[in-house]
DNA sequence: CCGCATAAACTAACATCGTTAGTCTAAACG
DNA sequence: CGTTTAGACTAACGATGTTAGTTTATGCGG
């Protein structure tokens, strides 16, 4: 990953008055950062990970943490890769359909168990391990069902970038606080009802069934859809 | 960049020395702020829009903006709202499945467009006149072609979400600067090949072509496979 | 067993940021 | 012409990420 940054000092011992007693050499590990880190993001969200809370919380001060991490970029990128580790084994057994519609609900179960989990996703670049796990395994199980490498990657980028930008969608603007949610659903409802009718009559109509509409059916019919595409263009090739 | 340069200018509030004096009454209409923020996320992306900067662009400070804008989130919701305004009229007279596969490839353009674009509207809420008009425009083509109620809510959200999703992913720490642009993929080509054999076999078989591959093919396909599995269902129906 | 190099903590500060409170001014209107 | 008021202003608050320089204590070679 980003090598990790480090100043050279020089050293200057002035003597005098030690009258502040405190540290000690190897107070936190890099996991612990990343873990707390992950901590606060389940508690607080994106917005209140702050390298300050986060420094706080591990019961040192900010500028300590950039002798572990180069910045708050390298941290939300560990952070994201914390996460996908959660995402258990493939299982090889099955078929390639199975495992992309497998690992896509798990992916998005995980994420959605992390407060603004999408969102650190959607803001980190794609590296660390565990992330690049997931996309070595779609990929390779593409490949093996016998897609070409350029529909493998193809295909596998959809797959990845569907998920998390699925998960972004559904959970904009939602808080975490359940009886809140519900109530902010009410209002969209009367809102979505509100507007004018002629220049959105389907949206209108449409508008209790479009607050209601239960995610996980719809995270289900868009995956089933894509799938089903993918399907469709390997029967093609095999014709 | 700011410059320091500029002396601020003494003012007496209470008796005696007035200075220079100012202001007049309808300085700036929302629609400039708009389009200004505008201007300043093409120039600086999303990180650069700031209040501040958008203040000192129209000639204003900071704290005269809400006076037009209830806060930064409004604005954004705002910015979003003038880029979905650039996307032209459906075409009535095709079918439903060109309506949606033009919808999200202009969609598409006008996001990549505009520097950080896809940020933004990842970031807000849809509502909007134009933002609204996209929604409903879909959903209508859908609920006409013979979709049912539910399918097409959820089909027109993830045709929604598809397009948000891919270019939010397309352009992830991707710099302005083209010449830039073209070292990062080699540089990514060369991590790529770098990484263990043993962990991410494929990966690293097909770093060129993953490099390489272009992001409209990869973003056709997608595309086309999600209304190749739109259409199954529709064909499932009739059946 | 000791001194020293060094990793890892610290303090202090900088430059910005979004936002609020309160003041003032000039245009609009009766 | 006086009053009202939208819309500008100044000033400040509290956060934020990050850097520079300093101090400390531990591990290690002698």
């Amino acid at each position: 990953m980003g090598s990790l940054s480090q100043t050279k000092q020089r050293r200057v011992n002035r003597l005098g008055a030690w009258s502040k007693p405190v540290p000690a050499r190897p107070r936190v590990t890099l996991e612990e950062v990343v873990r707390r880190a992950l901590d606060i993001l389940d508690e607080d969200g994106i917005d209140g990970l702050t390298m300050r809370r986060l420094a706080e919380r591990m019961k040192i001060k900010a500028a300590s943490l950039y002798n572990h991490v180069s910045g708050k970029d390298e941290l939300l990128t560990l952070v994201a890769d914390e996460i996908c580790g959660e995402l258990t084994e493939i299982n090889h057994g099955t078929n390639w359909r199975t495992q992309l519609k497998t690992v896509a609900i798990e992916f998005r179960r995980v994420l959605i168990s992390h407060r603004d989990g999408a969102r650190v996703l959607a803001a980190t670049a794609p590296i660390g391990p565990n992330r690049l796990q997931i996309i070595e395994r779609i990929l390779s199980a593409l490949v093996r069902a016998g897609f070409s490498a350029e529909e493998a990657i193809d295909a596998s980028w959809v797959h990845n970038s569907y998920v998390v930008g699925f998960v972004l969608d559904e959970m904009l603007g939602r808080p975490s606080d359940t009886a809140s949610f519900t109530r902010i659903l009410e209002k969209e409802k009367r809102w979505l009802k509100s507007l004018p009718n002629e220049q959105y009559p389907t949206l209108v109509s449409l508008a209790d069934q479009l607050v209601n509409a239960p995610p996980d059916r719809r995270f289900e019919f868009g995956l089933s859809a894509l799938l089903d595409g993918f399907e469709l263009r390997l029967a093609k090739k095999r014709a």
